[in-house]
DNA sequence: ATCACATTAATTGTAGACAATATGTATTAT
DNA sequence: ATAATACATATTGTCTACAATTAATGTGAT
């Protein structure tokens, strides 16, 4: 009846992509290939077989004899981020403006559903992986091959950077995130008319958004005080 | 004395990388895992991790109990890539111009003294893997992880795109290769100088000339006379 | 004669045991 | 006391043997 529904290899494959995207695996941290193996109850041999795989997708890097360790962030990471990000998601929105078939624009709908019901409710992860869903299924729409292996990369560290600053007692933030999840409803919509100029435009809006986000969050405005000391004044 | 200057294992994966490269595995084509086990003289679960990896880095296609198929190209790809090219080139150079260390400018003059060695002498296969090597080097100059992956990828499909209409008798397209290297030329000498603007325009000059060679091969004039046949006046 | 089912052969996937390399610690010598 | 070297331990890398899935071929029945 059930026809293997996923080989434990898949499954380990897929909870580790899940694991390095939440952060539950930190950047830079050093994976333990026996605790692993015992973990999904796979023996060691297929279970380097997967770190390989991540490998070559950059969710890790692999030391000669040193073994896996989950792909660092850096300072630099984000600066190249800044450059590559607003390119490529143009570029892929445009393409999936030109390339979507229905039953995808159906997929991005279903998905869609899943973020808003997730967007206030449930945990940052369960959030930002959604999130994730539907661009990677923007991505699908776009159908290059060869624009894909960036796309997914920016994904990797979108999701990852998202993470970082997932508080939904900001209000802020949190208005953000409503503004984002508007988008995602005009993506669908320009998607599905094929407007390669709108959904292009919109993935800059998109991005400009989670940009400002970052920025918040990388340089920070009356944050880092020590908890108790009072602001000299107004800031 | 020698210590152990690459392990098997690592010259199995730059081999394999290189005979997709050439085209000695053409695309499309299936791999048997204990052939090349033997052929490389190790065993199949390392094999399979070096597989696992080239999968990862889209050489390869791993089918479920089917096993690894060199990754296909069809018309469509071509497509794509005439899209994805243009503008991850441009981009690419431009940050290499930006950003390249004056140890990576020798290293390109290095490759180029190579390349042009063998741009008339060497046999296609060589040739093309120095043309790469070049563009690698101006993607390490670039230095941004989130447009390598798709430049890498780009790379992969370019050489094994120019391994197809290598042709030593085509004066024409002796010429347009004579041009290409002088091309080369002039990238070292703008990335030298960090003329970013410079080196984005002649990434585009010559991309079109690439273009248009691959274009003149798609859709030849006056081919596929079959051999024999005279042809009824002048072309 | 053709299609379906079953059996067999071949290829992929996995496991457990073994070998080699690297790192850390302890001891000794300066 | 400090530094360097050697040894021990832990982790990675590899191999051989085995299990499982798939595909192909052959035989039987309709």
């Amino acid at each position: 009846m059930p026809q293997t529904p996923k080989s434990k290899k898949l499954i380990c494959l897929e909870d580790l992509r899940r694991r390095i995207l939440t952060q539950d695996l930190e950047p830079a941290s050093y994976l333990d290939e026996v605790q692993l193996a015992v973990e999904y109850d796979i023996s060691r041999p297929p279970l380097r077989e997967v770190l390989n795989q991540l490998a070559g997708e950059e969710y890790v890097v692999l030391h000669k004899n040193r073994g896996a360790q989950v792909m660092p962030m850096s300072h630099k990471t984000l600066r190249n981020f800044f450059v590559a990000a607003p390119m490529l998601y143009a570029a892929v929105a445009r393409l999936a403006a030109e390339h979507a078939t229905s039953d995808q624009v159906d997929q991005l709908r279903a998905v869609q559903a899943d973020f808003r019901a997730a967007i206030d409710q449930s945990d940052g992860a369960e959030r930002s992986l959604l999130n994730l869903e539907f661009h990677r299924v923007i991505g699908d729409m776009a159908d290059n091959e060869y624009l894909a292996p960036s796309y997914r990369r920016l994904l990797i560290d979108h999701t990852r950077i998202g993470m970082t600053f997932y508080n939904p007692r900001n209000a802020a933030l949190s208005k953000q995130r409503s503004l984002a999840a508007d988008h995602h409803d005009d993506f669908i919509t320009l998607i599905q008319e094929g407007d390669a100029d709108g959904a292009a435009a919109l993935a800059i809006a998109h991005w400009d958004l989670s940009r400002s986000e970052i920025e918040n969050f990388a340089t920070p405005v009356g944050l880092h005080i020590p908890l108790g000391s009072a602001p000299s004044g107004p800031l």
